[in-house]
DNA sequence: CGCTTTTGACCTGCGC
DNA sequence: GCGCAGGTCAAAAGCG
């Protein structure tokens, strides 16, 4: 038998640097970017305030356009009633529409109106007209398993079912608006039995239709209960911010999302104080060091 | 190689 | 029962 070796793991975070001028600079460094932070976090407070009002304004808005007769609306954007199944449409109103269209992006705009039905709802999507293809980003993973061509809309219609939980039993169809082509309708059955994975999906680059906010059957308001409202919340309003600053490239999007990260994480008393513990941490290790010498 | 998309065939429900 | 139209399946192709 071998004699036993004691091997010691340090798990320290080698906070303790010998101190030296150098060090010492970098404590001034440090306090400065500490102010420098602070400042950043009010200024982010301030933005993420003005953000919240502007989308309550518009939450308001768009309860108030909600209420004039949708039926007309479905009616001009050439959506055909369905005679097999009884479903719930829940499709803007004409002039909910018409307004709903100035925050268009580059990318998809989605106009939804939150759902009192748990089965059926619908999307209306705002595409470029360049676009011809039928996918419609909602910050949820779908595969195609179908495309047919109906009777009454020379567009076909694209067949989806949610691929990020095998279980999911959440389809929706997609099919272009006979009266303009440039709106994706779209069609959500089901709940899902899952937690979206948006924040992850806003992340990537919109290669394939997964980024953006969340339209769905199961949920029927802006926020997400499963998520938590205030992640949920951040990204439909980096969405409007972005939209309402014509801000378009996906690099400023991410931007935008790692300050929404950041401004999270800098309200968030735990992380506040963990980051304060290691900071004054820091600063008496150099002080007791300094004494020593 | 595994996942996604495409697409023709098949299934199902409704109206006549 | 038949025909039509929407919905789904599944093999093949495409793609990273």
């Amino acid at each position: 038998m071998e004699p036993t070796t004691c091997s010691v793991v340090d798990t320290s975070l080698n906070l303790n640097v010998a101190p030296s001028w150098d060090t010492v600079v970098d404590v001034s460094v440090l306090v400065e970017e500490l102010e420098r932070l602070n400042s950043e976090n009010k200024r982010l407070t301030e933005t993420l305030n003005h953000i919240c009002d502007n989308y309550l304004t518009m939450q308001k808005h768009l309860a108030q356009l909600n209420s004039n007769s949708p039926d007309d609306f479905e009616k001009e954007a050439g959506i055909p009633s369905r005679k097999r199944k009884a479903e719930n449409l829940f499709v803007y109103g004409s002039s909910g529409y018409t307004e709903c269209s100035t925050i268009t992006e580059e990318e998809n705009t989605i106009f939804k109106r939150p759902s009192t039905s748990p089965k059926v709802s619908k999307v209306l999507v705002r595409t470029e007209a360049s676009d011809t293809s039928l996918y419609v980003r909602d910050g949820y993973q779908w595969r195609k398993y179908g495309q047919k061509v109906t009777r009454d809309n020379p567009s076909p219609r694209a067949y989806f079912k949610c691929s990020y939980a095998p279980s999911c039993p959440v389809k929706k169809k997609v099919q272009r608006s006979v009266e303009d082509p440039t709106i994706l309708v779209t069609t959500y059955e089901g709940e899902h039995n899952h937690a979206h994975h948006q924040a992850e999906i806003s992340l990537c680059s919109s290669q394939s239709e997964t980024s953006g906010s969340v339209p769905t059957a199961s949920s029927p308001t802006l926020m997400n209960p499963r998520i938590g409202p205030t992640f949920t919340l951040d990204l439909i309003q980096s969405r409007l911010v972005d939209n309402h600053n014509a801000q378009k490239s996906p690099s400023s999007i991410q931007q935008f999302l790692v300050q929404q990260m950041a401004s999270s994480l800098t309200r968030d008393p735990n992380f506040t104080a963990a980051l304060a513990t290691a900071i004054s941490g820091r600063f008496l290790d150099h002080t007791t060091s300094m004494e020593k010498r």
